[in-house]
DNA sequence: GATTAATCGAGACGGTACGTCATGTCTTAGC
DNA sequence: GCTAAGACATGACGTACCGTCTCGATTAATC
């Protein structure tokens, strides 16, 4: 114990360490929880039943229900849309809106929905989705944005921030309040009709009239 | 008596009518704890203590508490955001967006995000929210996109219930995905770039003078 | 419905007639009611249901449901276990207690054990019982048990009322408290046995041949 | 351990074990509601708020309230008439329904009393009065019959059960029936009157004439 | 190899809200 | 006028999960 103190702080994790075994169980019985009854199935007491493990030991690693299938959005995520990529912005960004309608119906999507549902009551859960979901995506997507503005492909009077919302606004408003299925075929209608307002002017390349610009942007009120 | 088989059976209200007073005062309980305690404190339980009706009472004219405050939403909303309207149609699109942006942070907003997200669970919610009040609202947008392109100013090659998505897909995207202010400014940004995707291009059909353009991406109001 | 004020006697009686109608369909109710689903099951609200009888018109003849079925028990029991009577004052007694055990299985003992036990919380069915069952019948039996006192066929040093009690007690106690068929058989052992302690002494009072005695004390069966 | 996994193994208590404190605080409200209250007064609700326990600890440990009032008078009775005793069985009989006679008007007196009535629609509490109450107490009882005929003081040929039936019979009678007081006067009476019927006659033991007998059997009607 | 400390399962605990049931009172419309 | 229908306030019911708290029994790293 002398050493312990003495010398720096070793990692020295005492007692039985958290077994992995556990936490396999937990994130599995959860996710087959919510593939058959949804979000709403997916309790800690069913979790811990169906798991066989204790609600102690759930609770040991979340602080409530809606963290861990954080965790597990996160881990199903993580292998379903890989965030955008490749030589041509443009194709990267319909690509991503693609991957984002192909995977809206399965767990995934399913579960991101009920997330963002539980999210409008729970300051936590929202902070959550966006710190492990949301901003890292959220910026690759933005710097594809942003590349395209400096190659011209993209106007670049348009913040970034804005033509993402642009992009995949309309695609979480199927899901999320029309509840409609969300089609490739959608996909494409929006990446085209939005692009067709944010791309650069086939003559005029980053020069345009600034009059023009300014009454448009012009705020009213 | 012989008129009355005669003719179609009356509605015959049978039994004491249900309480006008009761039902105002269910509504005006659940709307100040909605409005001092968000969705969470608005429980049957106490709906009912502070506003001195039965349970009962409750149970007898909603099936839950979802199915209540999306009656007062619709209340709320009737006196919030008119529907479209006016001569011009691109004025009226923008000037229901901004009209969106403007409650978007009050009470009928609010309360129609914790709907909404109560609807990822609850299919009745969400339909009860489409029958009552998405649906009244969308048929009037759409007309009014496709009135826009009827008369030229819009693009008709685009599906309406699609131009509705891309107007305001992005409001609720932010509203609901990220729980960042809906500011006035940001709506004028959503209808001006989309616009440009939308409009019908100068040259190509129905002839329009650029000029016009300008006057019409200012801002009404 | 012409054919049915046309045809059937007019009552043509504004308000009241329809009493006596009511009253037998709620009492042809409760009887069923208690007949197929015990005491439990006659609720005020199910016998409105099943007699088609609105709960006002229930509560205007009766306080509550024990008053009711008391009325019904009432009504039953006149029909079932007639008061002891006839020239031998110890047959009469005999066949009243025979009489208890043969109706004790069917609906007015069932019913009464019921209201018995509903009468431990209520004083109110308690009241009633006493006032328009029990008082009559144990008036009429004290009467024939002094008969036999008089008679010298009984000791005229015990009570009649605690006569009585000694009599029909035990077979209260088996179906009340210990819940077990109350047989004719065993009447009739409690009707000997009792009675050797008290019928008058041999030699004693008024002289009664003692063979009488010892055939009496014979176990039938 | 190695005694352990030698040994059969040990019952194994699992979890958290009962709060003893808990089961006394809510034994001992149930006693205090009923205390002031009676029977009615003690429902689920109110025991939590006076013991200040949650109703699910309740309905953890007890089905309904009725059993937990069982419990409740076993832990009353334990302490308050003792099984009959001692080396005269006569005596002991008489003993114990004077005891009976003393504690009617206590708590566990009118305890057991409102338990018989909801036993009436309860066969669950019925069973329990019956499996915790009745049977210890009438075997004992039926054990100092059975020693009396032994000896020679009662009359063998009477089931023991039925002579108890005879003894106790008018003492519960009076009590549920009649709901008169108790006394000790009358537990005097018919403890008297019942022995004249069954102690052994002075000279006669077992011989009886049957053939008188068959006349008197007769079932009357 | 023994000590030790955090893990594990199990399940009891105080809570909150749920949705239901029956009570007895009341308020309509209808005949 | 009385009836049927049914709304109403009340109060208790029994259930579901919540998140916290004991328990005794395992582990593994440290001693």
């Amino acid at each position: 114990m002398a050493s312990k103190t003495a010398v720096s702080p070793p990692p020295a994790v005492r007692g039985r360490p958290r077994s992995n075994v556990a936490r396999r169980a937990i994130l599995d019985a959860a996710r087959a929880l919510v593939e058959k009854g949804g979000y709403a199935a997916a309790t800690i007491e069913a979790i811990a039943a169906r798991s066989g493990v204790a609600k102690t030991t759930i609770y040991r690693s979340w602080p409530n229900r809606s963290a861990l299938l954080v965790d597990l959005l996160v881990e199903l995520s993580a292998q379903a849309v890989p965030p955008p990529a490749g030589p041509n912005p443009l194709r990267a960004l319909h690509t991503e809106m693609r991957g984002i309608a192909d995977v809206s119906d399965d767990l995934p999507g399913r579960l991101l929905m009920a997330l963002l549902g539980a999210a409008q009551h729970d300051t936590e859960i929202h902070r959550e989705l966006v710190d492990r979901l949301f901003q890292v995506r959220r910026a690759a997507t933005g710097r594809v944005v942003r590349q395209a503005q400096v190659e011209g492909a993209l106007r670049p009077d348009v913040s970034p921030s804005v033509a993402v919302d642009l992009l995949v606004g309309p695609l979480f408003f199927r899901m999320f309040v029309r509840h409609e299925p969300l089609t490739v075929g959608f996909a494409d209608q929006v990446f085209r009709n939005v692009l067709a307002g944010l791309e650069a002017q086939p003559g005029a390349t980053k020069s345009r009239p600034p009059r023009a610009a300014k009454s448009r942007r012009r705020a009213p009120r």
